[in-house]
DNA sequence: GCCTAATTGAAAATGATTTTCATCCATAAC
DNA sequence: GTTATGGATGAAAATCATTTTCAATTAGGC
């Protein structure tokens, strides 16, 4: 989902378009990583002049529950952003680089089935990462970004 | 696994076994569902007497470094653990109750292997949680233990 | 351009977790 | 059983992340 895509869904859902904001979502659209409320700081801080940490926190939230971003669990930490392409999707994370790649075909239908059956549970959604390394840090080359 | 096992690795790996670690251990084990620091440090509190949440955290981190906890994701909090049985497995999490049930055949083989041809990533572990509701809570009988 | 509600940023407040440090005690050695 | 000792404990302080408060600013509609 690109940054122009993300301002204009903003615009259409009634939250003012900032500069702040049009930072904020720059650096996330642009990262191949996924990114912290301090990691998207940093950077901002690097470029923009003067924005708040809590101006950041803000417009995370914000996103957040506009359905903008979503969350990666594994590894590290538990809460870091990504642009969210739209549709149902899950993450494969190195844990060399923290690059984030997605992948759609989840198949857990069948499964889902028989642990119903076993459970009696009404599965209403699910969670599924994979971690592992990319090609560049298999091959040697590492490092953050 | 049972609290009596759980001590006895802990015993194993050369961990001194202090009434504490016994308590927070029994509480782990007993419990049906996932249990913050400060959930385990309230349920202490009121059987025993005073335990610090210091030793809390200390024993919980002591019992993750060790593989003996769990951790649960989807939901409300990410830092929330469980007794963990033996074996590779995954969690089915009540979002009404809170209860987790284990389920161990995952079947993500063929999808791991396609994943990895289409992105050149090496995988090594993977995080599937799902989230529903369990027998009881579909009933209409909700609520906290 | 003007108005107004939304947004911002500094600072303070809150909440969670870790560190410090003096004291204690579980365990192994005798 | 006694002793010695390194690991474990708990209160308090320190640190770190996040939220709240509030006065000042501003985006977007008119
Ligand atoms: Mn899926
Ligand atoms: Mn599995
Ligand atoms: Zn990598
Ligand atoms: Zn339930």
């Amino acid at each position: 989902m690109t940054g122009k895509l993300v301002a204009a869904e903003l615009k259409r859902k009634g939250f003012k378009l900032t500069p702040q904001r049009r930072a904020i979502i720059g650096v996330i659209s642009q990262s191949q990583e996924h990114l912290t409320p301090a990691d998207i700081y940093a950077k901002l801080k690097a470029k923009h002049r003067g924005i708040g940490l809590v101006t950041v926190y803000r417009a995370l939230n914000m996103l957040e529950r506009s359905g903008m971003l979503c969350e990666v669990h594994i590894g590290d930490t538990c809460r870091s952003y990504l642009k969210r392409p739209s549709g149902h999707h899950h993450h494969l994370v190195c844990k060399g680089c923290g690059k984030v790649v997605d992948f759609s075909d989840c198949e857990l239908d069948d499964l889902e089935q028989r642990v119903t059956q076993d459970t009696g549970f009404r599965i209403d959604r699910h969670l599924l990462e994979f971690l592992g390394r990319c090609p560049e840090c298999q091959a040697g080359r590492r490092g953050k970004s």
